[in-house]
RNA sequence: GGUUCCGUAGCUCAGUUGGAUAGAGCAACAGCCUUCUAAGCUGUGGGUCGAGCGUUCGAGUCGCUCCGGAAUCACCA
């Protein structure tokens, strides 16, 4: 046997050096033989290697066309003899066969072996840390107002932010995850002029409401309220947005924002305690969401700091202001158009708060890039913000992305809260923890356990359902959720990747009662078949794929990946025996390879926010 | 009208810097539990990759034109 486990890690992190470089290898490997074949350099863009396409025989392929004009021979040809060379000089090379130009290459299945135990010794497998010299990435996501409760639309973003956050710092960024809280403007002064009518000191706690549902219910009396005043003034001939603007509820909100800019204690008193009883809502969402930040910003804070850039940027020459003392950013010469950053009367719009956040933020931070995850209908906006900036002399604005991700849509179109058909974030997640409750019992789980690990378990399900069914779709795509067909747990999704999971902690525990040990054996040659390759090449695919999604901002890719992962894991399951192999070594090798693509699963799920358990 | 994005199987979606005969899941049908969890595995059918032209040895992928859909172009956020 073995001696100690420390032997084995450096035994196999002598491989995880060489085997990690496989790519490398066989790159400088074909450079060479092309210059031993045909006595040229081949430029590294030449060197095209890809996966073997499942229906072939080999592991890496050669895409020998574009080394067809260094070489003067036919692509075929060329294939052949870079294989015949490759398989006489490099021993992990095993065989090769050339079909239409592609030189498909067998690793030697031995090698493989190796490079399992290599990424099994290794415990951070495939996350990067983060150095002293770790580029800073902000990442803004969430960014809620604060006068409806959360909805199906801010989970794809709360989803989508919390995974690249994640992803970004597997790949050894330093990330700071922060929020933008819209606290204050007339959205908020109509729920609490509506509560001020119409609440009779009402509470959260008095009515048993969550506190976002309890404001938002007012923010929609409100608008009732007002049309109910609209109607008379439309059916008396005025123009729907002229009564819009002139009924006495308009009016008066108005009335409560200016009281609010002008700093009045009682309207602040009463907008404190109404956005605090949102954030008690709100924390609870998030908290169910699984989502968190290290920092939050309010708008309340930041529109001020806006207003002071503007004003400043304004004396250095970079804006105009009109007769009418409005500020403008003059954007024509980059194709855009004349944007308004403070209104005639002084007051902030949109875009000043957005400028003072990103400078506080640079302040506080001094980021190198800061990523704003906010939806596709604000693709202008964050044009215009980065460019402001640029041309107000702030050159780290050139590290502001704008994450713009696809609108969430019904099989009828875009939800529409007029109509009602808004999918509320808590009632989706309370809906998805049930039907995993459900389907639970019908499949008769979760025997012998307490209620409330059932419970714990049919969450993790239900919201893993949700996640994955958000996560897998390419970001900037609009998607359709059909409220009517529930969330799939079968299939593509995160249940079946959860179940393969389970179903590896459940083997690697009956290993342990067992006494069955994962650890090599270096004196064992394991020659693994075919579909044990197949999991350890994509096993061997994690660690580029993680640099890849951060650099390419893909939680799909990494959603992708783990689905492919657990069938083709599934696939070996089915197909062979783990713990009733007889052969003591082969026994071992397949129990490290359960044991590694249930790391690699879990580390997968981590990534997109999703909770991976024991048993289900 | 300007700008940006999308269009792949009945439905929901993959498809790496252009590479081989475009892949999954759902739905339908037919099989597989005395064996490590059947939320699994295997098989069958299903495609003018919106249309056309171009670049290339090679285009779902790149370019142009058109068709269809979405977003945006507010002293709203």
């Amino acid at each position: 046997m073995i001696g100690s486990g420390l032997k084995v890690t450096n035994y196999c992190a002598i491989f995880a050096a060489r085997i990690k470089e496989m790519e490398k290898l066989l790159r400088s490997g074909i450079r060479e033989a092309v210059r031993s074949l045909y006595g040229v350099n081949a430029n590294d863009d030449l060197l095209q290697i890809q996966k073997t396409r499942r229906e072939f025989e080999g592991d890496f392929t050669l895409v020998a066309f574009p080394l067809a004009r260094l070489s003067h021979r036919s692509p075929e040809q060329t294939a052949g003899e870079i294989g015949e060379y490759l398989v006489r000089e490099i021993d992990a090379i095993d065989g090769y066969n050339v079909i239409k130009g592609f030189l498909n290459l067998v690793i030697a299945p031995a090698e493989w072996s190796r490079r399992l135990d290599a990424m099994h010794a290794d415990d951070a497998y495939g996350f990067a840390g983060a150095g002293p010299d770790a580029e800073t990435v902000i990442i803004e996501y969430s960014s809620p107002n604060t006068n409806k409760p959360l909805h199906l639309g801010h989970i794809r973003n709360n989803l989508l932010g919390w995974s690249l956050a994640r992803i970004c710092s597997a790949a050894g960024k330093k990330v700071i995850r922060t929020n933008i809280v819209n606290d204050r403007g007339i959205h908020i002064c109509k729920s609490m002029l509506a509560w001020q009518l119409y609440g009779n000191g009402r509470t959260p706690a008095t009515e048993g409401k969550k506190g976002d549902h309890f404001v938002g219910d007012y923010y929609v009396l409100f608008e009732q309220k007002l049309k109910e005043q609209i109607k008379p003034l439309v059916d008396a001939g005025t123009s729907p947005e002229e009564a819009r603007e002139n009924a006495p509820l308009m009016q008066e909100a108005r009335q409560l924002l200016k009281k609010w800019e002008e700093g009045d204690r009682e309207t602040l008193e009463l907008w404190q305690m109404m956005n605090s009883w949102v954030y008690e809502g709100f924390d609870v969402t998030y908290r169910a969401l699984g989502v968190e930040f290290d920092r939050i910003y309010y708008e309340s804070d930041t529109y001020k700091v806006g207003k002071e850039i503007v004003l400043r940027s304004l004396e250095e020459g970079h804006l105009i202001r009109k007769d009418d003392g409005s500020v403008w950013i003059d954007l024509t010469a980059d194709k855009l158009d004349m944007k308004l950053l403070l209104r005639s009367d002084g007051t902030a719009v949109y875009m000043t708060q957005d400028l003072g956040t990103a400078v506080l933020r640079y302040n506080d931070y001094h980021f190198d890039r800061h990523i704003y995850v906010v939806g596709n209908e604000q693709n202008y906006h964050f044009q215009v913000l980065a460019l402001t900036l640029l041309r107000m002399g702030f050159e780290w604005a050139k590290g502001l992305h704008h994450f713009s991700y696809g609108m969430v849509e019904l099989p009828e179109g875009k939800m529409k809260s007029r109509e009602g058909t808004v999918v509320d974030a808590d009632d989706l997640i309370a809906g998805m923890t049930a039907t995993a409750t459900t389907m639970s019992q019908e499949l008769g789980k979760l025997g012998g356990y307490s209620t409330g690990e059932r419970e714990n378990i049919c969450r993790q399900i239900g919201l893993g359902a949700l996640k994955y069914f958000i996560l897998k779709v390419d970001p900037k795509k609009n998607m359709t959720f059909n409220p009517k067909e529930s969330i799939d747990f079968n299939g593509n999704t995160g249940p079946f990747i959860q179940y393969t999971y389970a179903r590896i902690r459940s083997v690697m525990k009956k290993a342990e009662e067992m006494g069955v040990r994962s650890v090599s054996d270096r004196n064992e040659k394991i020659i693994p078949n075919p579909k044990e390759i197949s999991v350890i090449s994509l096993l061997n695919d994690f660690h580029l794929l993680v640099p890849e999604a951060a650099r390419e901002l893909s939680p799909a890719l990494i959603a992708n990946y783990c689905y492919d992962l657990a069938r083709e894991f599934n696939q070996f399951y089915h197909d062979y025996s783990i713990l009733g192999e007889e052969n003591e070594s082969l026994r071992s090798f397949r129990l490290r390879l359960s044991e590694l693509t249930g790391r690699v699963l879990e580390k997968g799920l981590f990534l997109l926010g999703i909770e991976a358990p024991e048993r289900m």
